[in-house]
DNA sequence: CCCCCCCC
């Protein structure tokens, strides 16, 4: 039934021995779990264990012997030969054990029907409801009074091991969620009864270990209906949590195993339209990708299949959670959706309204990195932010192909020198003329001699961050940008204006940039350098910039 | 006792 119980943790000490009343139970290859004899004062009882979201009261010694504890939810199980146990769901010390004198009372062991007097503890009136049904009696069966949160289709098999029919679902209560497969006749008995969302006691089902591989459920064991097996439909049931989830990041998709069965929440930021492909085994699908972002400030491609892609609707940007997603290392890291996972729009979560205020205050500004890299066309790809030092310590450049990386920097020098070119005056062509001295300038490259020419910027300039510093080359575009004039103006005045030339400079030093830059070792008579030019100076968006570096700074604090 | 889950 449900407790309050106002408890102390009875007589023995340490917490591995024997004898003491915190036992540390070996989970084998689950959790370890506490099992604790408790006393309110007139009996002991030694059935109550710690769920393992508690261990911390145990590993961390704040439930001692001797100390007082109000237990606030519970679960009781009954096993196989009838003992109860007292699962103990939240549980507050009211007293450490070291500001109690000792055992409180002389309590003796409880003996069911046969309590010698009135408990002193007065039961919860809004505490949670046991597994046993309303006002029930104690029955040496193990029942479950949970809600199913995913119903799958009726899906048929055949193989060297026979054929057959079979359904499963998810089921939760607040001690937490299991699979249960129904096959054959069982499918036909209970198939119909099942409705997603409802809340059922289930009875006599057999358990076998999970298939990790296979599911994202916080549980070692899995439920196999069998012939003794019942579910009966509970009306009261709002007790009954609805879904329990466990969020990764979406930045920290980057660690996980390809194949790995996750939870995920994020803001659809953007969605593709439904195509329809083929498979392999020639059937036909529909597909639709979309764009997942949370707070880490990634995105993620999400492919969603069949009837859910045809009918996902993006508009306004909902939030969407997904329990049991396929993470996938195409593109880097990306996500499918399986048969089993639960798509959940805007869900009624915490997580869900979070993210929410956040994409709406400050996430809609952002572009986010995809951890999901597109090859060939779409784009540059995600933005690679470097400090300086982190380019070279990173070595970034000494690979096969040149690398990418975005900075802010600030310009702490420029050469003025042979920063101007003549180029030749086609259009289209850059390319460096030579002054035949008699007012001719002759391309190369277009095998042509010109009256004229246009001046081109190439510009050496020295960039700075907190970190280091380096050397870089821009040209005309960024450069002009840099200079805060257009190359034919900055041409005229070095030929007619010196000093209004070096105002132009003097200007321009200390301005501080996003620089995109390409990177690659170059090495020229056997000597190898890093070469870094600028490919776009763009000025610094500091509300955006402000919201990268706090994203930054969160990113780190989780860490 | 299933565990298929697609495509780039």
């Amino acid at each position: 039934a449900a407790f309050a119980i106002v408890a102390e943790c009875a007589c023995a000490h340490d917490i591995s021995g024997a004898e003491s009343n915190i036992r540390k139970i070996d989970g084998g290859s689950g959790p370890v779990r506490f099992r604790l004899m408790m006393s309110d004062g007139l009996h002991t009882m030694s059935s109550f264990m710690l769920s393992t979201q508690l261990n911390y009261l145990a590993e961390q010694n704040e439930v001692a012997p001797n100390c007082v504890c109000l237990v606030k939810r519970s679960v009781t199980n009954v096993l196989k030969d009838g003992r109860p146990v007292v699962i103990i769901l939240d549980m507050e010390v009211v007293k450490p054990a070291d500001q109690v004198g000792g055992k409180i009372g002389d309590p003796t062991p409880y003996v069911e029907g046969q309590s010698k007097a009135p408990q002193p503890a007065a039961p919860a009136p809004s505490a949670a409801r046991p597994l046993q049904p309303q006002n029930g009696a104690l029955t040496p069966t193990s029942q479950i009074r949970a809600r199913v949160t995913n119903k799958s289709a009726i899906r048929t098999w055949s193989n060297s091991r026979g054929d057959g029919k079979l359904f499963s679902m998810e089921i939760v209560d607040e001690s937490g969620e299991i699979r249960v497969t129904g096959f054959n006749q069982e499918v036909d008995k209970f198939y119909s009864l099942i409705e997603q969302g409802k809340v059922y006691y289930i009875s006599k089902g057999s358990l076998k270990i999970a298939n990790k591989q296979f599911t994202s459920l916080k549980n070692d064991y899995e439920m196999t209906l069998n012939g003794d097996s019942s579910i009966i439909p509970c009306d009261d049931s709002q007790d009954v949590p609805m879904v329990q989830c466990d969020f990764v990041f979406i930045a920290d998709l980057e660690a996980r195993d390809k194949d790995a069965i996750v939870d995920v929440i994020g803001v659809c930021k953007s969605v593709e339209d439904v195509t329809r492909i083929t498979t392999k085994n020639s059937r036909e699908v529909s597909k639709r990708n979309i764009q997942l972002m949370d707070m880490s400030g990634k995105t993620i491609q999400v492919t969603m299949w069949g009837k859910e892609a045809e009918t996902f609707d993006g508009t306004g940007q909902p939030i969407l959670a997904i329990k049991g997603a396929r993470l996938s290392d195409f593109g880097g890291r990306s996500l499918s959706t399986l048969y089993s996972s639960t798509l959940m729009i805007n869900p009624d979560m915490p997580e869900a309204y979070k993210l929410r205020g956040w994409y709406d205050k400050e996430g809609h500004a952002l572009d986010g990195q995809s951890m999901t890299e597109m090859r060939g066309g779409g784009g540059s790809g995600p933005t690679n932010w470097k400090t300086l030092a982190d380019v070279k310590n990173e070595h970034l450049g000494h690979g096969d192909k040149a690398d990418y990386f975005t900075c802010v920097g600030t310009i702490v020098y420029m050469r003025k020198e042979n920063c101007l070119y003549q180029a030749c005056s086609s259009k289209d062509c850059n390319k460096k003329v030579v002054d035949q001295q008699n007012g001719m300038y002759r391309c190369e490259k277009c095998d042509k001699e010109f009256p004229d020419f246009k001046y081109r910027l190439m510009l050496s300039a020295n960039i700075a961050d907190f970190s280091d510093n380096q050397w870089v080359t821009c040209f005309q575009d960024s450069a002009e940008t840099l200079l805060g004039q257009k190359a034919d103006y900055i041409g005229q005045l070095k030929d007619s204006n010196e000093a209004a030339f070096d105002e132009i400079f003097q200007h321009a030093n200390f301005n501080t940039f996003v620089f995109r830059n390409r990177v690659k070792l170059e090495t020229y008579n056997d000597e190898s350098r890093i070469k870094v030019t600028v490919v776009e100076a763009k000025p610094v968006d500091h509300k955006e910039y402000s919201k990268r570096l706090i994203m930054n700074i969160r990113k780190t604090a989780a860490q």
